[in-house]
DNA sequence: CACCCTCGAGTTCA
DNA sequence: CTCGAGGGTG
């Protein structure tokens, strides 16, 4: 997939975003101002989808005030109009150091000489301004379109760090102060936190959450509602960052303007630096780009102005825009995109997990298309209908996750989504597992196709048996029916059952990438209806070969042209896998039979204790409980699994298929022989890529050694090993102050034990 | 009753 | 890798 762009395609791609953001403006105008229509409604339609389209592709070129983010003409606004004294001015952005490069270069040319350029950080907020008349705070408005806003001043009284009157003596009869009003990300959590206790929206981003809050009216509030709104409010806080409509400020530079308006008792940003070159700039954004998190706001980028104010003259602006001043904009972790469909899957344990099916979005580096839901209750915490304008973000950059709708974007087709009543799968209907439990499942285990392929896929994941070529789509391949006198395995009942000849009919099995579903195809049935979905081709278990070739069977096969159709090295790995798996260790077994509760680490310990299959089978509730790191509802999930009829056929037919169901050797029920070796006692999480070990062989070494592998880093943690590419548990290693191992170092722990590390 | 841990699921990348 | 849910342990 070519997911990258250069910055040629960027370039081109603003170029047209800004001729399709002027037209549609201008359409717009004609038609809510002038009551005229230029163009037809189709036209005006096919413009705005094409900015959209280009936005999606480009998230970078998103901004609040683009047409895609407002509605009809103006802003609707319940607040009265305020002209701004002096016109509020967007401005332009750049999107590489590149065209930063490029803007500077062209300053410095028209400038004449050196530029000192002053770099500030570019908040995620609202655009304010303040108008003091002979130091008293008068009104407060939005920026609107730039010339008219909308008159906020009631509420932004309630914002702390804005002065009502302004400090010191000599102001000027009239003086606009232009800011930022934002909400700090710690304040953004506490009021999702509110609004979700209180049964209100939360709010999708800080921007949107400071939009909101200070756009609240008082009228027809209740007393409690009032408070809340002022809570709300007093969260709120605003940095300055310029002045307009002063004719003749007493100040030389925009650095000057910064320390007057600081002065005046106005809050201006501590991130600030004035820099001598526009390489400095350029480290300047690279730094912050690197530090985002580390700010207590939101930033979107890099505000880069001329620090000389007599250049801002000379320069100029054009009618949007000032000259000597850019706005480097980050790659944005937010984007919007549509949300298509909420559809429900169910995996191997039956839950029904609602997911999100979304307009395919570039976000953080990747293009994402789904993103979990969890279940009903979260999507109805988040608000979100079918056909919204979502946000979307990657969760430690990784994770897709929606946060919420853009109420704003909403027209009316949005609908509710409904949680089914019954499996997606097999039809039959869903219930929680328990009183209280929201997640509901299909209680259908036996034969729902989607927890049959789910368990099939899960023996031969890493964690169990960890099968090569058995993976999710081999697994629904073995599970359908694709030839109809072919039956499916049915159940994992039979996976070990399997030869080479069962697979065989199984010709081509597609994925559809658009739904994501797993759909299967005789090859030779319809073979142009596949071409024409796009289908990719995975896992065939045959591929063509000449007739004359001795490796086939005339009675199995069907012939076309002078070519057959034999087994491919798909079909064989699978069988001699299966084959290798049978002697796998008894904990993977475990592991592999999806009994609730047990995964790798209650099975190594009852594998451990018991050595064998029967003996597990055979011990007492008091027994299982016995072991070390199980407990009474483990014990409960292994004799419930065992009373199953067809689980006993599973064990039946994997023993005749000779699958090992003993540790050989093992003396028996007991407690195990105290571990031995040098980290007895000793807990190390191994994380990142260590140089010379697999994840698992890293795990496996240590408790070869004796000690404890755990997967998560708390202060029991001894040792954290940790290779290139580690994440956040070397972070939390590093705060909770535990010792840190490289992959050589690594070694010598589990060659001589923690004593090698004493301090 | 905290707190820590494991389980299970979804997701995307090379 | 990360989250929520829920089990186990001190």
């Amino acid at each position: 997939m070519a997911e990258t762009y250069s910055a040629d395609e960027l370039e081109a791609a603003k170029g047209e975003a800004q001729t399709l953001t002027a037209r549609i403006l201008e359409l717009r105008d004609a038609y809510y101002e002038r009551d005229a229509s230029l163009a037809s409604d189709e036209k005006y339609d096919a413009t705005m989808h094409r900015l959209e389209e280009l936005e999606r592709l480009f998230p970078e070129l998103q901004s609040q005030d683009s047409p895609t983010q407002t509605v009809g003409g103006r802003v609707q606004s319940l607040f009265d109009p305020v002209e701004h004294a002096e016109r509020m001015l967007s401005l332009d952005n750049v999107f590489s150091l590149e065209q930063f490069t490029e803007w500077a270069t062209k300053v410095e040319r028209d400038s004449g000489r050196s530029v000192d350029y002053l770099c500030e950080l570019k908040i995620d907020g609202l655009a304010i301004n303040l108008r003091y008349e002979n130091g008293v705070l008068t009104t407060a408005a939005t920026r609107g379109d730039g010339v008219v806003g909308e008159d906020v001043t009631e509420n932004i009284r309630f914002v702390k760090s804005i002065p009502t009157k302004l400090a010191g003596t000599g102001h000027p009869p009239l003086v606009e102060v232009r800011g930022e009003v934002f909400i700090p990300v710690e304040a953004f959590r506490e009021l999702n936190a509110e609004q979700t206790a209180a049964g209100d929206r939360i709010f999708a981003n800080p921007r949107n959450a400071a939009s909101g809050s200070l756009r609240q009216k008082a009228e027809g509030k209740s007393a409690d509602k009032l408070a809340q709104m002022h809570r709300r409010l007093a969260k709120l806080e605003m940095l300055v960052h310029g002045i307009g409509a002063w004719a003749n400020p007493p100040v030389k530079s925009q650095s000057e303007t910064y320390a007057l308006l600081a002065e005046w008792g106005l809050p201006t940003s501590p991130y600030f630096k004035v820099v001598e070159s526009k390489q400095e700039a350029a480290e300047f954004i690279e730094y912050y780009g690197e530090h985002r998190g580390s700010v207590s706001h939101e930033i979107d980028g890099i505000v880069i102005k001329v620090d000389e104010l007599e250049l801002h003259d000379e320069l100029g602006a054009t009618n949007r825009a000032p000259r000597w001043a850019i706005a480097y904009k980050y790659p944005p972790e937010q984007v919007n995109t549509k949300l298509l469909d909420i559809v429900v899957s169910v995996g191997r344990t039956g839950r029904a997990t609602p997911f999100a099916v979304m307009e395919p979005v570039r976000v953080a580096g990747s293009v994402v298309r789904q993103a979990t839901l969890h279940n009903q209750d979260v999507v109805k915490a988040k608000g979100v209908l079918i056909g919204d304008t979502v946000v979307l973000r990657k969760a430690g950059d990784v994770i897709p996750e929606v946060l919420g709708p853009v109420i704003e974007l909403r027209d009316g087709t949005e609908r509710e989504f409904v949680m089914p009543t019954n499996c997606p799968e097999c039809g039959t209907e869903l219930r929680p597992m328990k009183e209280g439990d929201i997640d509901l499942r299909c209680p259908n285990a036996r034969s729902c196709p989607a927890q049959v392929r789910g368990r099939v896929e899960h023996v031969g994941s890493r964690g169990a048996l960890d099968i090569e070529v058995l993976g999710e789509v081999t697994a629904a391949a073995l599970t359908q029916p694709v030839v109809p006198e072919i039956p499916p395995l049915v159940t994992e009942a039979g996976l070990f059952e399997l030869t080479v000849e069962d697979l065989f009919p199984i010709r081509v099995v597609v994925r559809d990438n658009e739904t994501g579903e797993v759909k299967l195809t005789d090859a030779a049935g319809d073979g142009s209806s596949l071409e024409a979905s796009v289908p990719k081709e995975v896992t065939p278990f045959q591929r063509l070969r000449k007739k004359t070739d001795p490796a086939f069977d005339p009675e199995a096969t069907e012939f076309a042209g002078d070519e057959t159709r034999v087994p491919s090295s798909n079909a064989t790995n699978l069988i001699a896998n299966l084959e290798k798996a049978k002697t796998s260790p008894l904990w993977r077994i475990l592991v592999s039979l999806s009994i609730r509760h047990v995964g790798p680490v209650a099975a190594r310990a009852v594998a451990n204790y018991f050595g064998s299959l029967d003996a597990i089978r055979a011990a007492s509730r008091d027994e299982l409980a016995a072991v070390d790191g199980v407990g009474g509802i483990i014990a409960d999930a292994l004799i419930d699994w065992f009373a199953v009829d067809w689980h006993q056929e599973i064990i039946d037919r994997w023993a005749a298929a000779g699958v090992q169901f003993a540790t050989p050797g093992h003396p028996g029920p007991g407690a195990a022989a105290g571990a031995d070796g040098p980290l007895v006692g000793v807990t190390v999480v191994a994380t990142g890529s260590l140089e010379g070990f697999t994840r698992e062989g890293a795990l496996e070494a240590i408790i070869a050694a004796g000690g404890k592998a755990a997967s998560s880093v708390s202060k029991k943690t001894d040792f954290v090993a940790a290779g290139p590419g580690a994440g956040s548990k070397l972070g939390k290693a590093e705060e909770l102050g535990i010792r840190i191992l490289d992959a050589d170092q690594f070694r010598t722990l589990l060659a001589e034990g923690p004593s090698a590390f004493a301090e």
